[in-house]
DNA sequence: TCGACTAGTTTGACACTGTCAACCTTAGCG
DNA sequence: CGCTAAGGTTGACAGTGTCAAACTAGTCGA
């Protein structure tokens, strides 16, 4: 059981050679936060535990702390991967065509609810610092990623004329912020009351209907 | 629960100094409420106990117990307060004014995000069904008030012209995602890299350049 | 070859948590 | 008077995160 996931675990560490066989990313690690991941999806952040990921992966309760130091530590390494993914995710969205209407801005709020969507293990934990270790280098670095891949869009929306006027960082904060309450707000459950299992559509449809009234 | 009206309130007993106040809404109760709103400013839901609420006022640990049955009671409680809350604080808003542009809907987002400012321990529970008892009636009537609430105003500026030919649900939704993903991110403080200190104004102004960018 | 080293893991302990069951206390009332 | 019941207490239980110490196996320098 503890080395189903995918990667074996790292046979020969000459590939990277610095060092000896330093291979940080090992089989337990990726495993835990797997786990993590799915227990995040299921019974959210307040039900996690350490001890039940190791019992589930048949590690004793204390494995977890070698490789993350503590709750915080697993947490912060899902978030930072969620980033990550994130940004993976955004650079995918298509260029904007200039003859296609608002159809790249749409994509990239697609892009947005979707990855919600799709990964809400790791939603559920990227935007909330004050649980995670948010000063830890490699997540202000992927968060700052994930905002620069989305800056870099609308910088290009711009460049194409749509609002080109208009302040990139006040912008960027705009729909980062609009896209953002939409899928959080759907993540929770708090748009079942008036819009019964809205899709990630539905919700790329209720933003462009309160940017571009026109089309 | 409010039932069982055999006692009257005894208001001829002076509520001052010594416990014992017999309504049947309690002292503690409200010094509970108000001691978690606190802790979850400080130290949010993961790190709020219901123990260490009844130490800091001075009653056993298991006394909450006896008010709200267990933590997602209280929880329950307090976002159900903060609906509350925030319902007459958006019912202040003044109505629109045909002449005065869009201020109305400024003064809108103002009230929002001026609430998630001025109760972060009410806002930080209130949007989170899981960690709830969210079938509650007193909790399902005050959200959706909430929403009504903000669908009202929206409804008058439609009247007055504002977008008078789109969905009033996907508009209200729209809205409210807006503002509640700014409040969100900032409460959060994932505006910060970007916007540092960035004021509940702000906010408003960035909201309302992505909606009319005209003015 | 061998000993030291070290990352990874285990065991055991500690203080803490939420929740439950039982008991005590007190006020109001027939 | 005794009854009832709400409000509060005490004690216990199963979990939890975290820390310290010990063990294990593989790697490296000699």
């Amino acid at each position: 059981m503890s080395n189903t996931p995918g990667r074996p675990p790292t046979t020969d560490s000459d590939l990277d050679g610095r060092g000896q066989g330093v291979h940080f990313e090992g089989d337990l690690r990726r495993a835990l936060m797997d786990a993590a991941i799915v227990a995040l999806e299921n019974v959210g952040v307040e039900g996690l535990s350490l001890r039940g990921l190791a019992r589930s992966i048949g590690v004793s309760h204390a494995a977890p702390a070698h490789h993350f130091v503590d709750k915080a530590g697993l947490l912060t390494a899902i978030a930072t991967e969620g980033f990550e993914l994130f940004v993976t995710r955004l650079q995918a969205v298509p260029a904007f065509a200039p003859d296609d209407g608002m159809q790249g801005l749409g994509a990239l709020g697609l892009a947005y609810a979707q990855f919600a969507d799709d990964h809400p293990g790791h939603f559920e934990v990227m935007f909330r610092p004050s649980i995670l270790r948010a000063t830890e280098p490699g997540y202000v670095r992927s968060s700052r990623a994930a905002y620069g891949a989305l800056r870099d869009h609308i910088a290009r929306y711009q460049r194409d004329g749509w609002r080109a006027a208009q302040d990139l960082d006040s912008l960027t904060t705009a729909v980062w912020g609009l896209v953002h309450g939409l899928s959080v707000l759907r993540a929770g459950g708090s748009l079942e009351p008036r819009h019964p299992a809205a899709t990630v559509d539905d919700l790329v449809g209720i933003a462009a209907s309160l940017i571009m009234p026109e089309s």
